[in-house]
DNA sequence: GAGTGGTCTAGACCACCGT
DNA sequence: CGGTGGTCTAGACCACTCT
């Protein structure tokens, strides 16, 4: 028992990389530069793809990488800024912002979404699909579920699909007074659709945030929007702004 | 080109793997329950171990399953709700905000936290650690930081370490006005420090909440948390409560 | 077609938990 | 101690993008 053991506690192979790679990433790359291929840097390492994978993985999870399919791994840019909850209520679609109208369609929503509406859980339902663009870059994508109830008014004349009928209902539900807004945030995965819209591979990372709409003593409307985890930092609050912070490790003790 | 191709779009096993694991899930089992291991599932599906873990580890990053070493993969609840963002804006510490102060001490901030505070990067500031419990399991752990100049009556002599200090700083802090808060979320992986505190391993996904306290014109304080993203839903906003929505699959069209 | 990241395999050993 | 999930290897093939 008298060996000084430098290597009791062998942290894995993955998370020394990540660290390295960290390092390297901070002192001798800069944004959108190309990283030598897996294989080669595998290679380099000394180790087996999948290991270094592992580490790539979390890079990308944390923000600092973009790997894509056929192309590269690419050193990423700093997290953008999205504004997602503020202490002016407003209902989508009001004086813009920052959402874009796709389509809307008519269905059954999930059971969950049923839950916070108060409808019969097969009753139909207006679903405007929205999609939220930054820098050029696709950073969300929404489902807002509207019971016809909450835009009464709405002809099916008027617009019978498309842009022009999500924004008929859009227009509709400023017309009631938006009485509070309570939101939820959790991670998720993306689905086949969110992630084609999001130009992610499925089951990529995204920040899932829930907002209820208040408006005639109930919930008048349902909005589930999917953010990119990898590209996004959802910013709340009533003042200004929440600059970055890259803090790989923190504190030591 | 006459052939119809069923296996036009051939997906992934382990996306495949998860969807049906999720419906398995939904129906044939209860919260708390034990799966079967790892090897033994991954014959039952006829495919690799390492495809099969593809798949939990999904389902685990959806708040879906828990896994723990040496013990068993298990049927996760649903998420819990944690308040973080509230209309009345208070400083931490006041009419027990479900924060539970664990110990104190003064080093250099990170650059990202000093750029916030504008104190200059080698300034020492006081770092009260908290750690947050809820149904008896710790959910997040946070670090706040206050520079020296936000507390100018703190005593070094009264509270020379540990809670008691951490208690004697949350305690001059409220002798400021609070104008206002500003918090941001985004993606992260713990720390070896916070994966302890959090009873995970390290580089398990987390939310990292990013909140600056502004007081006398200033950031007084900025607190960072990391709350446990697999078991944990943030919510926001003013009036009631988001519940929980399992929506493993958003629509067809 | 060449090169990239994404998926998959069939093993092995390690760290941890319970008994 | 036996059983669990966590790490790691050295390959193979596939899907995609660019030229």
């Amino acid at each position: 028992m008298g060996t000084t053991q430098l290597e009791s506690v062998p942290e894995p192979k993955y998370w020394h990389l990540k660290t390295v790679l960290t390092e390297a990433l901070d002192s001798e790359f800069s944004v959108g530069e190309i990283l030598p291929n897996e294989r080669d840097l595998a290679a380099r390492f000394g180790v087996a793809r999948a290991t270094l994978r592992q580490a790539l993985e979390q890079l990308e999870l944390e923000g600092r990488l973009q790997r894509r399919r056929g192309v590269g791994t690419t050193v990423a840019p700093p997290r953008v800024g999205v504004a997602v909850g503020s202490e002016q209520h407003a209902w989508p679609g009001a004086a813009d912002d920052a959402w874009q109208p796709v389509d809307c369609t008519t269905a059954v929503p999930p059971a969950g979404v049923a839950d916070h509406l108060e409808t019969d859980p097969d009753e139909q339902v207006h679903i405007v699909r929205r999609s939220r663009v930054t820098h050029g870059q696709p950073v969300a994508a929404e489902l807002l579920y509207v019971p016809g109830s909450s835009v009464p008014a709405l002809s099916a004349i008027d617009a019978p699909s498309g842009a022009a009928r999500a924004r008929a209902v859009l227009r509709e539900l400023q017309h009631m007074e938006l009485e509070g807004q309570a939101q939820s945030v959790e991670l998720g995965s993306a689905g086949a659709a969110d992630a084609k819209e999001l130009d992610r591979l499925p089951g990529a990372p995204v920040l899932v945030v829930t907002t209820r709409f208040y408006a005639e003593g109930r919930t008048a409307a349902v909005s589930v929007a999917t953010y990119r985890a990898d590209t996004c930092r959802l910013t709340f609050g009533d003042s200004g702004r929440v600059e970055i912070h890259h803090d790989p490790e923190r504190r030591a003790s």
